[in-house]
DNA sequence: AGCCAGGCTACCG
DNA sequence: CGGTAGCATGGC
């Protein structure tokens, strides 16, 4: 088995399954007590997720919600938004901007995300349920390579691997990239040695986010 | 009490 | 092009 491959069994194996993505509410709440912050949406071993469009929905704006934020912050948001039955496109379209804004508050940048939402909200009407080309999200306003990614592998299950700076960061220290290897060379490098599984890219990702938190607190 | 968080864009040389 | 300031808040 290649590198890749056998480190994710390793990590698999030191954390057990993580459950992304983490949702407001999913029939796994509270069963999921050891994780960080109070969000208990996690549903490990399960990947039937999204259910619903509305938590199809919930993913894509998470994802850029979360952008250089931790997900604590990105939770306080999301309820807020809930609470303004705005985890809606519709609804996001309609809101008047600086309640938007507000809202997100939490979430850090939330002019800019405010924007942000607006801008994805009226592509994913567009849409009309079907699946977004990479190539078309990649060129919306405030969707970059991991905001792609991130939607199309948790939103949509399609096999896209979501690089991000933790990753960077633990192959850099593996020896197995260099420091400034771009999003382009890091991605297909997973994609090469993994079965083209978006189950296994999906768990993979949440348990290097899991590994480099847990070294986090160490050093 | 700083430092940092599951980035991205715009602008600079 | 490659490098980097700016965007903002709350947790730890």
């Amino acid at each position: 088995m290649n590198k890749i491959f056998s480190f994710y069994h390793q990590l698999l194996k030191m954390y057990s399954p993580q459950g992304w993505w983490p949702l407001l509410e999913c029939e796994h709440l509270g069963k999921n007590p050891t994780k960080t912050g109070s969000m208990t949406g996690y549903h490990p071993n399960d990947f039937s997720y999204p259910k619903s469009e509305r938590q199809r929905f919930e993913i894509c704006i998470g994802a850029i919600l979360t952008q250089n934020t931790n997900w604590i912050n990105v939770e306080k948001a999301l309820k807020n938004l809930s609470k303004l039955n705005a985890i809606d496109a519709k609804k996001i379209l309609s809101i008047e901007i600086n309640k938007l804004s507000q809202a997100i508050r939490p979430a850090g940048y939330h002019n800019q995300k405010a924007k942000k939402l607006n801008i994805f909200a009226a592509y994913y009407l567009g849409l009309d349920g079907r699946i977004p080309a990479r190539e078309d999200l990649l060129s919306i306003w405030g969707i970059g390579p991991e905001t792609a990614d991130s939607i199309l592998l948790y939103a949509y299950k399609q096999p896209e691997f979501v690089v991000d700076a933790y990753t960077r960061r633990i192959l850099t220290g593996m020896n197995i990239i260099e420091e400034k290897s771009g999003y382009n060379e890091i991605k297909p490098l997973f994609e090469k040695n993994l079965p083209k599984d978006y189950k296994i890219y999906q768990e993979f990702h949440a348990l290097i986010v899991e590994h480099a938190k847990s070294i986090r607190k160490i050093r």
